[in-house]
DNA sequence: CGGGCTTGGTTCAAGTTTTAAGCAAATCTA
DNA sequence: TAGATTTGCTTAAAACTTGAACCAAGCCCG
């Protein structure tokens, strides 16, 4: 089959998309960095952790949400957990199952650091956006989301997550 | 300040797009892996000095058109030049400068991985948007581009690159 | 010219991510 | 219910990224 190139208007937007991406998750990590001594990921953990249930999780589950791996997520656990922003108990009910908790330090270091973050975020991204623009990007981005993890990719084998060998 | 806070249609964009975009670089990454065996970066500097005049770019620029910096595209060029497919040469207006360049066998490997890389991108993006919305793309992008590199935050310092310490 | 500052690039250590195993508890199936 | 498979999570090694030095070449200005 023969290959169907981008269009003038879809590399505009592609290069749009890639080099932003990279400055935005490159200013979200040294603000982060900075203000709360962790890289955006990390805050991600704790935040997300925060709005749940009893401020637990089980790891399988975090790693859903976060969108990364569980051998990730373990690294990054083990380092909060040395900080002492994180507690890893294990679960009742399955005994091959860990769950992660917010500390007190944890919740404390979260507050202390999410206006920052928020600032960061708005002074990046939402400052510059309409309100129709917010709308535009929750739009194409949650069809990214279905499309690479919702749908069923028959036709693009390489897009499943351990699409063993070949 | 009392803090501004996303509001539900900003928070459902904002979460929409993190997920999505690392579920993204992923796939690219994965699928380059696999077929190139390099991740997207690494394609990416090959597939920018393939569009440069004579191949090649001096490594400041190359470094400022991918949006990343110096030190990790120093590391980035030394293994694709191990590989064969980049070489580097000096400068010979500037003795400090040192060039990027594509060589046939890099040339060769872009020819030979490009179809499969665009059709990825497809897969994942283009195949779901409108042309409205792939002009949405580059105009909500490049605004955010042009936020984080091209105006003066002068408000907001820790968006500088190397904002000494502090 | 000669000292300071800037620029272009690399290096090194520490931190993070990936990938492929690995292990043990749960679950399925005959 | 034994044996095979799957699920939940961790580990270890290799690859990559970050950030702070560092060095040498250009530049500025007296």
């Amino acid at each position: 089959m023969t290959t169907r190139w981008l269009t003038p208007e879809e590399q505009r937007a592609w290069r749009a998309y890639i080099g932003a991406a990279l400055l935005l998750e490159d200013a979200l990590d040294r603000q982060l960095q900075h203000d709360a001594g962790m890289p955006h990921m990390y805050y991600s953990i704790l935040s997300n952790l925060s709005e749940s249930p009893e401020r637990r999780l089980r790891m399988t589950d975090l790693a859903e949400r976060l969108k990364i791996t569980r051998s990730r997520l373990t690294y990054a656990v083990a380092r909060l957990e040395k900080d002492g922003l994180v507690r890893r108990e294990e679960c009742r009910w399955d005994k091959r199952g860990s769950v992660a908790a917010l500390t007190d330090e944890g919740m404390t270091v979260l507050e202390r650091t999410a206006p920052g973050h928020v600032a960061t975020v708005r002074a990046a991204l939402f400052d510059h956006l309409t309100p129709e623009q917010v709308g535009q990007l929750e739009e194409i981005f949650s069809g990214v989301t279905q499309a690479l993890q919702g749908g069923e990719p028959a036709d693009v084998p390489w897009l499943r997550r351990s699409c063993s060998g070949e």
